[in-house]
DNA sequence: GTAAACATTTGGTCCTACATTTTTGGCCCT
DNA sequence: AGGGCCAAAAATGTAGGACCAAATGTTTAC
C-alpha cells in the first residue's frame, strides 16, 4: 500500500521566507550585511510588499535579522546564536509547560560536565577572563540586575571554553531563563547567590584539574538549584501576580 | 548615579504581538481554539490589518498558532511543543555553527541520564508502550523513513518517561536534527543503527535498574554516535551538495 | 563655522480591492 | 429520496498605492 505525499502548496510567503532564508544560511549574506530594502525584493520576488514585509518579519522574529530604520536601514542580518533556545525555553516555561524544578536538574546536570570540559581547556586567554570576572564579583553592584551580570558571567565563560556549542547554547538559554523568572517575580529575593561562591569552581579550573572543577560546581548548583526550587514553592502559594 | 531607562517606543505590531502572546501564555485562549478572526482584531486593536497579520505570522513562525483558511478557518492555538528548540538546534547546525560531533557528544552526555531517570519511573502503561517499540523495531520496513522512526520510537518513550520536560524537549530535538542531518545526507547509510541495539536498555528500564540502564545507554550512545561522527567526516571530503 | 531647515531613503501603517481556499447549503438530476 | 454538482459565504492570501515616521546627509541661513 503505497502512500502518496501530500501537495504542500506555497504561499508566496513561505516561498520568500524560504529562499531568504537559505540564502543567509548558505552566506550568501553574511553576519552584518544588509538585505535589499523592501522596495526591492519586491520587485526581485514580483510580490507585494506586504508579503516580503511578513516573510522578513519571520525572519527577524527568529533572530536571524535585525531591522534598522532609515537610510542606511534595513534587515542586517545577525550573529545566529541560541537566541531561539532562549525564547523556546522561556516560552515553555512561562506557558507552565516547565516547572523550575526541571529547569534546576537538568542545569544541575548539564553545568558539572561542562565546568569539567572548561577546566580541559584552559588558557591564558580564559584564565584572565576568569580572574577578571571572579573579582569583578566582589565589587558593590549598582542594581539587582547588574549583580546578576557579575554573577552570571563565570558561567558564561565556563559555557564558552567548554568548546561545545551546543552545551554553550543550552546553558546561556537555561541561565537567560534562570534570569527572566528571578526577575519577573523574585525582584528582591537576591539572597540566593552570596559572592564567593565560584571561587572553588574558579580554582579548579585555573589549576586544570577537570574532576575537582566537576565537583565544586555540583555543590554549587546543588545549593542554588535547591534554594531556587524552594523559593519556587513559596511562589506558587501566592496569587498570581497581574 | 541614577540611570534612566530608555523609552521604548512600541510599533504597534510589537504591541498587538505581546497581546496576543500574553493572552495565549495566560491560557486566555487555550489550545485549539480559535483567535478572532483578522478583521476581528483590526476592529478591537484599532489597527490597519497588514499589522494584525504580521503579528499572528510571528505567532506562527514560533509555533504557537495554526493557521487555517476558510470558513471556520482562523488562527488556532496549538500545543505549546518543542517547536522551537527543534527549529534552533537545525538553525544552529545548518549555518554551520554546530558539528556533527558536538551534538553527538551532548546526546551521549544527556541520554545515559535520561534513561536512567526512565528507570526510576517504570510502570505497567510504559511497560507496554516498550515492548511493543522494541518488537516493532524487528519487523520489516517500508522505507527507510520508516526505519528511522521505527528506530527512534523506544529513544521518545524514554525521554517522556524521565519525568522532566526540559530533558525531553532536548533530546526530541537531537533526535530531530540528527534525523534531519541523515535525511538531508546520508539517504542510504542506515547501516548505522542495527536492530537489537536497543534491547539492553529496555531490558535494564523494564527492569527497574537505574544504573544498568544508564550503562546500556551509555553504551548505545558510544556506537552509534562515533559512527555517526565518522560518517560526518567522509561527509566533509565531499563536494557541498546543490 | 555653526545650527537650522530640507530632502532622501527606508521601514511602518493604513486602506481598498481582489484572489484563493474551504465549508455550507441548496438546487438539479436521476 | 439520494447523490452529485454548483454557487454563495467566510475566512485567509495577495496586490498596489498613499502616506507617516525615523534617520541620515546636504544644503542653506545666520
Amino acid at each position: 500500500m503505497h502512500s502518496f505525499i501530500p501537495i504542500k502548496q506555497s504561499k508566496a510567503t513561505e516561498e520568500v521566507l524560504a529562499q531568504l532564508k537559505e540564502a543567509i544560511l548558505r552566506g550568501v549574506f553574511k553576519e552584518g550585511n544588509k538585505l535589499p530594502s523592501e522596495r526591492e525584493l519586491t520587485e526581485q520576488f514580483n510580490v507585494s510588499r506586504g508579503v516580503v514585509r511578513e516573510a522578513i518579519r519571520a525572519l527577524q522574529v527568529t533572530g536571524m535579522v535585525e531591522i534598522k530604520q532609515g537610510p542606511l536601514g534595513g534587515a542586517f542580518v545577525k550573529e545566529i546564536s541560541f537566541g531561539l533556545l532562549d525564547t523556546g525555553f522561556s516560552d515553555l516555561y512561562f506557558s507552565n509547560r516547565l516547572t523550575i524544578t526541571e529547569v534546576v536538574r537538568v542545569r544541575q546536570f548539564i553545568e558539572p560536565e561542562v565546568a569539567r570540559l572548561a577546566a580541559l581547556n584552559i588558557n591564558d586567554e580564559y584564565r584572565k577572563k576568569l580572574e577578571t570576572a571572579l573579582q569583578q564579583e566582589h565589587e558593590p553592584f549598582n542594581s539587582p540586575d547588574d549583580l546578576m551580570k557579575k554573577l552570571t558571567t563565570v558561567h558564561y565563560i565556563l559555557a564558552e571554553m567548554c568548546g561545545n556549542r551546543l552545551f554553550e547554547g543550552m546553558i546561556i538559554a537555561i541561565i537567560s531563563l534562570t534570569r527572566r523568572i528571578i526577575r519577573a517575580q523574585l525582584e528582591d529575593l537576591l539572597i540566593l547567590h552570596k559572592a564567593g561562591d565560584h571561587d572553588d569552581i574558579v580554582r579548579a579550573v585555573l589549576a586544570g584539574d577537570p574532576e575537582a572543577a566537576r565537583k565544586a560546581m555540583a555543590i554549587h548548583s546543588q545549593n542554588f538549584g535547591n534554594a531556587f526550587i524552594q523559593l519556587g514553592k513559596t511562589l506558587n502559594d501566592r496569587p498570581a501576580s497581574t
